[in-house]
DNA sequence: AGGGCTTGCGAAAACGTTTTCGTGTTGAAA
DNA sequence: TTTCAACACGAAAACGTTTTCGCAAGCCCT
C-alpha cells in the first residue's frame, strides 16, 4: 500500500525545504532550473497530488457545490442534478448531493451539515413540508453567513437570492389555450392542493386560461389530490359523472393515472379524453399512448442554476446584492394522447 | 453578515486560549465549571459550529463518500443512490457524486479528483467504455493507496474488492423459465452487445434456461442491440419474419420499444406476444400494457453498498483484506405483459 | 575593496481544529 | 515551613498547503 506523498515527505528525501518543493511545482521563478526539474521528475515518478482538503482550508474555497433536493428518484429532479453536474464539472467544481425526503427538518440538518465549511454555496428546491411551513430560517441564515444560494423549481418569495424557475403559470396557460383551440371546453383539471407552489401556479394558468376565452370555470372539473395512492375513485367519479373532453394533469403521475383509470372505464385516450400532462419524463414518453406534456427542460434548469451560483461564487467580494429570477422557457410536445374535438 | 465564528475568535473575546475554548466545549474536566459555562453560553450565542474542513485535515477522515456513476437520469442508478444517502446519512456521512457519461476518461478524472483527500472511499459502478477497455489501474491505484471502493452493478473481476451485485444470469434463467413454464417455445431476446457485463450474463441465463429445457438456441431470435436510437428494424425483422411467441428483454427501454413496436405491427401483448424485461423502473410500472420485469431493487444494493463501505472504513487498521461479494436477491414481477399460451 | 544587485533558497505564518505536555497556583499534609 | 498533589489553564505541535519575507552567496560595477 502506497500511501499518497505530502510536500514534507518529498522535501525531507531531496534534502530541500518544504517551500522549495512546493515553489518547484508550482514553476516558480525563484527556483533554479536544477532543483526545479528535480523536485518535478520526482513528484511525477512519486505521482504527487496536492491534497484537496488542505487547499480548501487554505483557501477558504472548497470547490465544491451542496444540492439539497426534496428526492433523487424523480425523473426532473434527476435532470437536473445532472444538468448542474455539466456546469459544475465544466468549472472545476464537484456537486456533494443531499436528500430532504420533502422533510423540513432533514433540509435544516442537511444544511448546517454542509454550510460549515464543505461546500461554498448552495443549488436547491423546497421540501413539501418547508413550503408548507413556511419556515426558511435556516436559508436566510446561510445566506447571512456569505454563502451564495440558488433556488429552483420550488421556490419562495420569502428569501432574498437567485432563483431559477419556469413560468409555471403561463406554461399552463399555453397547455390549456391549446386544448381549447383544438376545440374542446369541458376541461377538467388534475392538480395538487394548495401549498405546493408550482401546482397553484399551474391552477392559476389553467383558470386564467378558460376565463380569457370565457369559459365558466366548473369547480367540480377541478380535484386536487393529496396523496397519490387513493385518487383513484376522485378521478373515476371525474371521468364517469361529468362530460369531460379533456385534462390538464399537472404532473406527469396524474396524467398517466387517469389515462389508466380512463381505458378501465373504457374510454380510450385520445379518442374519447384528451389529455396533456406536465414534465416531459420517461412516463409521458414511453406510455401507451406517448402523453402531450409541457417540457420543463430540467438539464436547462440545472445548468442555468449552476452558472449563477459559480459566477457569484467568482465574482466573490463584489458583493452584488442584484438577486436575478431566471425564467427558462418551456414548450409543449404534442404527442398522441391529444387530439382534435 | 455574520461570518462563522472561530475557536479563535472566541478565545480573543473571552481572553481565554484556544485550547481552553476548544476544551470547554468538549466538556473537558480540565476546565473549571465556571470557564466552561462560560464558553458554551458564548458559544451558543454565536452559533459556533467546528470547521468541517479543519477537522479533516486534523482526523484524515471527511466522512464522505464518492459515488461514481456512469449516468443519474436512470431510474435504477437514482434509486441506488437514494439507498446510498441513506445509510450514508444514517452513520453521519455525506455523498459526493460525479459522473462518467459512460465515459472511460471522465471516470479516471472524477477519481482522481475526489482521491486527493476529498473522501474517504468509493462507491462505483463501472462505466461501458471502461468495461470495454478493461482497464481498470485508476481503480487498483485508489486501492493500493488505502482508499476501500466498493463496485455495484456493473462490476469486473480484474480488481480485487468489495461487490455488490445481483446474479444476473440466475435472474434472465428465472424469468425465461417463467415463460416456458407458460407454455412458450419459441422465445427471443433481446440483449446489449456482450461487452456490457450484465448483458452478457443475462444472455447466459437466457441461454442456460432454454437449453435445460431442452429447447434448441435459435440464433435468429437472438438479437444485440448497440445502439437504441435504430434498432427499430431489427425488431421489427425479429417480430415479423420469426413466429416469435414470447420475448426476454435485458432492460425496460428494450422491452417497451418491442411492444411500441409490435403494436404498430397490429400484435397486441400479452396477447400475441408476451414480454419480460428487466429493471423495475418507471416505464415497466405505467406503460400500457404494464410490464412483467425482473425487479433489481436498487434502494437496497445501494444500502448495502453503503454498509459494506462504511464498515470497512470503520473497522479501519485491522486490515481485512476479505472481500466479500453480495448478492442482492431479485424478483419476478408479474404484470400485463405476460400470459400463458 | 566596498556597495548594491540578482539569484536561490529556507523560515514562518496562516487556514481551524484537537491533543499532549508543561507550568503556575493553590491547598493540604508532613 | 516545606513538599506534593490537584487543579486550571496555556503553549505548541500536528494535519498539508501557499506565500511572504528574510537572508546568504555570488556577481558586477565603481
Amino acid at each position: 500500500m502506497r500511501k499518497k506523498v505530502t510536500l514534507k515527505q518529498i522535501a525531507r528525501e531531496l534534502d530541500v525545504s518544504i517551500s522549495t518543493v512546493s515553489k518547484s511545482l508550482r514553476d516558480s521563478h525563484e527556483i533554479s532550473e536544477d532543483t526545479r526539474l528535480k523536485v518535478q521528475a520526482f513528484a511525477k515518478l512519486y505521482n504527487y497530488k496536492p491534497n484537496n482538503i488542505a487547499l480548501s482550508l487554505k483557501n477558504k474555497k472548497t470547490k465544491t457545490i451542496g444540492i439539497i433536493i426534496p428526492e433523487i428518484v424523480h425523473h426532473f429532479f434527476a435532470t437536473v442534478i445532472s444538468g448542474i453536474e455539466q456546469v459544475a464539472n465544466e468549472n472545476g467544481y464537484n456537486v456533494i448531493v443531499c436528500l430532504s425526503d420533502e422533510s423540513f427538518d432533514k433540509e435544516v440538518i442537511n444544511l448546517e451539515m454542509l454550510a460549515n465549511g464543505s461546500t461554498d454555496g448552495f443549488i436547491m428546491s423546497l421540501s413539501k413540508e418547508t413550503q408548507q411551513k413556511k419556515d426558511f430560517h435556516h436559508i436566510q441564515e446561510v445566506i447571512n453567513q456569505g454563502m451564495p444560494v440558488v433556488l429552483f423549481d420550488r421556490v419562495t418569495n420569502d428569501v432574498f437570492c437567485d432563483k431559477v424557475i419556469i413560468d409555471d403559470k403561463q406554461a399552463a396557460f399555453d397547455a390549456v389555450q391549446f386544448l381549447i383551440e383544438q376545440g374542446f371546453k369541458n376541461i377538467a383539471l388534475i392538480t395538487t392542493v394548495d401549498y405546493v407552489s408550482v401546482g397553484k401556479l399551474r391552477t392559476d394558468g389553467y383558470k386564467e386560461a378558460l376565463n380569457s376565452n370565457h369559459i365558466a370555470i366548473d369547480e367540480e372539473l377541478i380535484i386536487k389530490i393529496e396523496d397519490i395512492e387513493n385518487c383513484a375513485t376522485k378521478i373515476e367519479n371525474l371521468i364517469k359523472s361529468h362530460n369531460c373532453e379533456a385534462i390538464f394533469a399537472v404532473n406527469e403521475l396524474f396524467a398517466v393515472t387517469a389515462i389508466k383509470i380512463a381505458a378501465q372505464h373504457n374510454l380510450k385516450v385520445p379518442y374519447d379524453i384528451s389529455v396533456i400532462g406536465f414534465t416531459d419524463g420517461i412516463i409521458s414518453q414511453f406510455s401507451t399512448p406517448s402523453i402531450t406534456t409541457v417540457s420543463q427542460n430540467g438539464i436547462k434548469m440545472g445548468r442555468k442554476s449552476a452558472q449563477m451560483l459559480i459566477d457569484r461564487l467568482e465574482l466573490e467580494d463584489e458583493e452584488n446584492e442584484q438577486y436575478t429570477t431566471e425564467i427558462i422557457e418551456t414548450n409543449l410536445i404534442i404527442r398522441e394522447s391529444t387530439t382534435t374535438k
